[in-house]
DNA sequence: AATTTAATGCAACATTATTGCAATAAATTC
DNA sequence: GAATTTATTGCAATAATGTTGCATTAAATT
């Protein structure tokens, strides 16, 4: 499992105790995560606004994924096309791609993602005149084990 | 274009004068509007929490569908699949079917959502063990023809 | 070491949505 | 059709998530 100091290590971007943390928790976890879950595997004095304010600015540089949860919280991620890309693909762009899909499961219960890695669908994207795409966001919900 | 009076009267679900106003302006639009957009059409002293209730009564009778946009707001359309389908078949189940596909494009300035009725992605659905289907959300997004 | 630039911590604020409860409207029963 | 029951509305208060302002601290550059 790569560490996020070797991460940063092989990147220009600016490496804090706080940004190491934040990143470590979303290396280790395999799916995404709340600001309040992270929060809680973080140290007990770290402060929330510190947190929201790492988390844009890893979002910003590429590191990781944003989705938006029926509860209307954002989950995290970690961006693993970032982290595999190599050093002269990623200085070539100010923001790492992020225009592949990544299918995701959303308990409508307990509002948790989880990474389908086996949908991989199929289709034309055709879109109106004029409007210019970014990503695309496949999510299937439902219950997940726990609550049904 | 059906009215909303004559779409309560083919079901017997409880019509009031506030559900037949925020049904009529969902029936009219053609792609879903947020709270705050559906407040802004409904007569100036419409109360806010009232609109909030309704909209969750017209989701949980199936009337209407919901999409969390990338700006924490819930956006709202109708369900044409309910509207389409007959009296036998809606009363059969308490709530509407509603596990078909219906792509959205979402503006990533704006926040609006568009309707793609071309996109018709194929592709195996597995999910993990004892999870539950209901439904997909497909997402495409970007920056609309006016927001570029 | 001095200076500039960026990150942090805390308080205040913003936005969207829900809950409690009294008042009102609608449906049901007699 | 009046009385009763049930559901809806309106307003105030509260909740959850996220952002902004600003002084302090840390980090990078000269």
């Amino acid at each position: 499992m790569k560490t996020s100091q070797t991460l940063f290590n092989q990147t220009k971007l600016k490496a804090t105790q706080a940004r190491l943390e934040v990143t470590d928790i979303l290396l280790k976890n395999p799916r995404p995560l709340s600001h309040q879950e992270i929060l809680k595997k973080l140290p007990q004095n770290f402060d929330r606004v510190t947190l929201y304010r790492n988390l844009n600015w890893l979002l910003k540089n590429g590191l990781i994924h944003r989705i938006s949860g029926e509860d209307r919280a954002r989950y995290f991620e970690i961006n693993h096309q970032f982290i595999q890309s190599n050093e002269k693909y990623r200085s070539s762009r100010k923001i790492a791609p992020d225009n592949h899909l990544h299918a995701h499961f959303n308990c409508q219960n307990c509002g948790k993602f989880f990474c389908l890695d086996d949908i991989h669908p199929k289709f034309k994207l055709e879109l109106p005149p004029k409007f210019i795409f970014d990503t695309i966001e496949l999510t299937v919900k439902g219950k997940c084990s726990r609550c049904q």
